[in-house]
RNA sequence: CGCGGGAUGGAGCAGCUCGGUAGCUCGUCGGGCUCAUAACCCGAAGGUCGUUGGUUCAAAUCCAGCUCCCGCAACCA
């Protein structure tokens, strides 16, 4: 038995700088589903989860709430392993990239990365800010400054590791073009176009700026940046380059590592050219899925509508949650999500048809044949296409299976099902019933009918294992019966088979009052957000003398015009009435403000701002605004005020 | 002219590779049934398949232009 077949996936390490949402349960369910499906298909599965620990912003975040950085991720990682229990996922590890053996491994790996050339010493030169600590590109600066402090930077070089990409180009424009790894292929033009046909850079993988992360064994000035930590936790978990685990001749390559579309590309280029330096084989797929939005809109917590997956699970059951996000995301594609469309989704698909099924035949068993079948038997020609639609059914959703995609293996059960409902009209049953003579076809029929529900249920385990087990308690299934061979043929269950009446087990929704509390409870969600900016308020910046603040020149200035910056979704041109004879801002605010909303208004500019170029437009000066959480705020004037008053 | 994807009945999608009665789920309307969770089954209405032109006996499907969306890259002075 030792001879069954490996099969190894895994969820990406999530970045714990907040609690869980229903993205990354997403992910995590659709390849417990996949884990599921291949152990009772005899495979000798590895599934693993866990959370990539490390980096500035958990050590801010712990500093914030003034704990350690440890402290703080051992509080979320419990969150993350809740909503897992409450998911009912199977993980069969779970990394942390503060674990021990992690931290051994990615020494070892930057190590032999360095030995072999491909990791070496050079220098990051950009904008550094002395107080921050931090480096920042050209780009990132804010008026030439420091975007944290908007303090002066100076041009500064630090010594750091870089990692050759380079040499890796080639073979990895051949992996995404020309093999399957990528799944769905469509994004691999974009992403050899975007950063291999350009030439790949090297990557910075040490940083000196911050200490929450893993030392570079030989300098520990440097702690690993990102990529080496997090990406290595594919093999670390097995025993890569430590002695916590000895899976890795067993489990590696990895069958599926399943990703969001925001990571992709860490996943696509940056792991296989580490593997490839490491001279590891590459995984043979990287199955890229989409985000669940909001209404249409990306989830986010300034527009508080984010969904908090406990509290689904909680009102609907968690197999129905599992149910709704597998069933609506299609690989590749984003999916909306909305209460409505669940709740929808829930009534018709699992109380309807599939809950509704096994309680009306349950049910009708009970009624005519107190609860167990006689064993004679009756055919006839109409209970062919169920009995073949059900015996084909396992290989249809194979093919899905072993392509990732999810909801259409989940749409080929449900055409079973459905028909199984039909069937119940074509045979009357209530009308054999009355005929004594037609024992024999009554209880055909009612056998074909639990055989149908035993072998898509069996199948529906994987992705909803919580609630199955009750259908199979009332309908007769003894645990035993729930294999991937039973799963492929009809006529498994006793032809003396006996059901219990149970509890319904998908009830049905109100769709209005449900959408009511809901949208209630969204609202309340929004409360708690003012308080939690104030402790997000910044520092005062550095004590400045008051000369420097006369050096600011603030005016009051009316927009006269005002439109979108071609080939960019942030920028606003804004031609101002300054009062000195106009001048073009280009300001990033487009997400916020629409160009008709700005016109005639009366806003402070910095006058004496050096002009530059965004995107190709002239900008000379900027709009004052304030940040609000992520989002940001235009001031605007009394009206009186004329055009070009100095502000102080 | 940075790169890529898309536009199909009220909503969400399939079909397009290899041209030939436009299909699915939900919703709406009508009917049937009574075993069941106001459920199930049948039927109907509803689309000139974004737009313009081309190829063809024939175009949702192939080709070109245009419009609009979305993603990636860039961009928040």
């Amino acid at each position: 038995m030792s001879e069954k077949k490996p099969f190894y996936i895994t969820t990406p390490i999530y970045y714990p700088s907040g609690n869980p949402h229903i993205g990354h349960c997403y992910t995590t369910v659709a390849c417990d589903s996949i884990a599921r499906y291949k152990r009772m298909q005899g495979y000798d599965v590895m599934f693993l989860t866990g959370t990539d620990e490390h980096g500035l912003k958990i050590e801010q975040k712990a500093a914030e709430k003034g704990i350690t950085p440890k402290q703080y991720v051992d509080e979320i990682v419990e969150i993350f392993k809740n909503l897992w229990k409450t998911m009912n996922i199977s993980y069969d590890r779970y990394i942390r990239t503060t674990d021990d053996y992690h931290v051994e491994a990615v020494q070892k790996i930057f190590k032999a990365l360095y030995d072999k050339g491909y990791i070496y010493k050079g220098e990051y030169t950009g904008k550094y800010c002395t107080p921050c600590e931090s480096f920042w590109t050209e780009s990132q600066l804010v008026d030439g400054k420091c975007p944290e402090c908007g303090r002066d930077v100076v041009e500064a070089k630090e010594e750091a590791y870089f990692f050759k990409m380079s040499p890796f180009a080639d073979r990895i424009e051949k992996l995404l073009l020309e093999t399957d790894y990528l799944r769905p292929k469509t994004r691999a033009v974009e992403l050899v176009n975007n950063f291999i046909k350009p030439g790949l850079e090297d990557l910075c993988v040490s940083r000196t700026t911050f200490k929450w992360g893993i030392p570079v064994s030989f300098d520990d000035k440097h702690v690993v940046y990102v990529w080496i930590d997090a990406l290595s936790n594919y093999i670390t978990a097995l025993g890569y380059e430590n002695s916590a685990y000895d899976d890795f001749g067993k489990y590696w390559p990895a069958d599926i590592h399943m990703v969001a579309k925001d990571i992709m590309r860490f996943h696509a280029i940056i792991w296989p050219a580490m593997l490839m330096a490491l001279e590891l084989p590459l995984p043979k797929h990287l199955a890229v899925h989409g985000w669940i939005t909001f209404n249409g809109a990306k989830m986010s917590k300034s527009l508080g509508n984010v969904v908090d997956p406990l509290v689904l699970s909680e009102r609907y059951g968690t197999d129905a949650i599992r149910y709704h996000i597998l069933r609506e995301m299609a690989l590749g594609a984003d999916s909306s999500f909305s209460n409505e469309i669940m709740i929808n989704r829930i009534n018709s698909d699992l109380a309807n048809d599939l809950g509704n099924l096994v309680s009306r035949t349950v049910a009708m068993v009970i009624k005519y044949f107190d609860g167990k079948l006689p064993e004679d038997r009756e055919a006839d020609a109409l209970d062919d296409e169920l009995i073949s639609m059900a015996s084909a059914l396992a290989g249809k959703v194979d093919a899905f299976m072993e392509e990732t995609q999810l909801s259409n293996a989940l749409a080929e059960i449900f055409t079973v099902i459905s028909r199984a409902n039909k069937y119940i009209d074509e045979t009357a049953p209530w009308v054999l019933a009355k005929d004594e003579s037609k024992k024999a076809r009554l209880a055909t029929v009612m056998y074909n009918l639990l055989e149908a529900i035993r072998i898509t249920t069996t199948l529906l385990s994987c992705f909803m294992p919580t609630d199955m087990p009750k259908v199979w308690a009332q309908t007769g299934v003894s645990e035993d019966m729930v294999t991937w061979e039973n799963a492929c043929k009809f006529g498994v269950l006793p032809a003396d088979t006996t059901v219990t009446k149970g509890d319904i087990i998908f009830p049905r929704i109100d769709v209005n009052k449900e959408i009511e509390e809901l949208n209630a409870l969204i609202k309340n969600n929004e409360q708690p957000a003012p308080a939690e900016d104030k402790a997000n308020i910044l520092p005062v910046s550095e004590t400045i003398e008051f000369d420097t603040f006369e050096k600011i020149d603030l005016r009051a200035a009316t927009v006269i015009s005002c439109e979108k910056v071609k080939k960019s979704n942030k920028l606003l041109c804004l031609q101002l009435d300054d009062g000195m004879g106009g001048r073009q801002v280009v300001s990033g605010i487009a997400k916020w403000y629409k160009p008709e909303d700005l016109v005639g208004k009366k806003v402070i500019i910095v006058a004496n701002l050096k002009p530059v170029k965004l995107c190709g437009v002239e900008s000379n000066g900027m709009v004052v605004a304030a940040d609000v959480g992520e989002d940001a705020r235009v001031i605007f004037l009394d009206s009186d005020i004329p055009n070009g008053a100095k502000l102080r």
